[in-house]
DNA sequence: GCCAACGTTGGC
DNA sequence: GCCAACGTTGGC
């Protein structure tokens, strides 16, 4: 059973064209410090669940594209980086603190699927994106959501 | 740049 | 373990 999820990213620190221009199309998603989006990472994602990828913090915010989980189970590697802003010095090699999955480009949309739309689409008003206030930087999509999001995304 | 909504931290 | 203070996120 396919699972499906939404991460976010901001396209001025790394965007999905990022993403699709990296050797074999595949990145590791480091940099994600919020521990209900690791949780998912580390207890749910399996190799083959499909991502859509979002753009915030920018001028056009909404999804962009899809990609796929191509790898479960790595180390941030930034966590032991002491130039990195993402350095946690809670954390050790023995016993790391922060787990990533890494992604493969699938496609990028024609257009991006705005936040303004996502919020008018009735049946998608209660995706987390909507609800908490959209601060969750990786959340869990529903099959249903996702086909929704899908056609809309390319009907746009 | 503002501000609301969350998450994390640390004193007690 | 509570909760106030503080920091961060993210849309606008």
């Amino acid at each position: 059973m396919t699972q499906y999820w939404l991460f976010k990213t901001e396209p001025d620190a790394f965007s999905i064209d990022d993403l699709a221009a990296c050797p074999n199309k595949r990145e590791g998603w480091d940099g994600i410090r919020n521990y209900q989006a690791r949780n998912f990472m580390r207890d749910q994602m399996l190799v083959g669940d499909k991502a859509f990828i979002y753009h915030s913090s920018c001028k056009d915010v909404g999804i962009v594209g899809l990609a796929k989980v191509s790898q479960t189970g790595l180390v941030d590697p930034l966590q032991f980086e002491p130039e990195s802003k993402y350095f946690d010095p809670k954390s050790s090699p023995d016993n790391p603190r922060w787990v990533m999955v890494e992604l493969e480009h699938v496609e990028t949309f024609n257009n991006i699927l705005s936040l303004k739309t996502i919020k008018n689409m009735p049946s998608i008003s209660e995706i987390g994106l909507v609800k908490k206030g959209g601060r969750l930087s990786i959340m869990p999509v529903s099959e249903n959501e996702f086909q929704l999001l899908l056609s809309a995304a390319k009907q746009s």
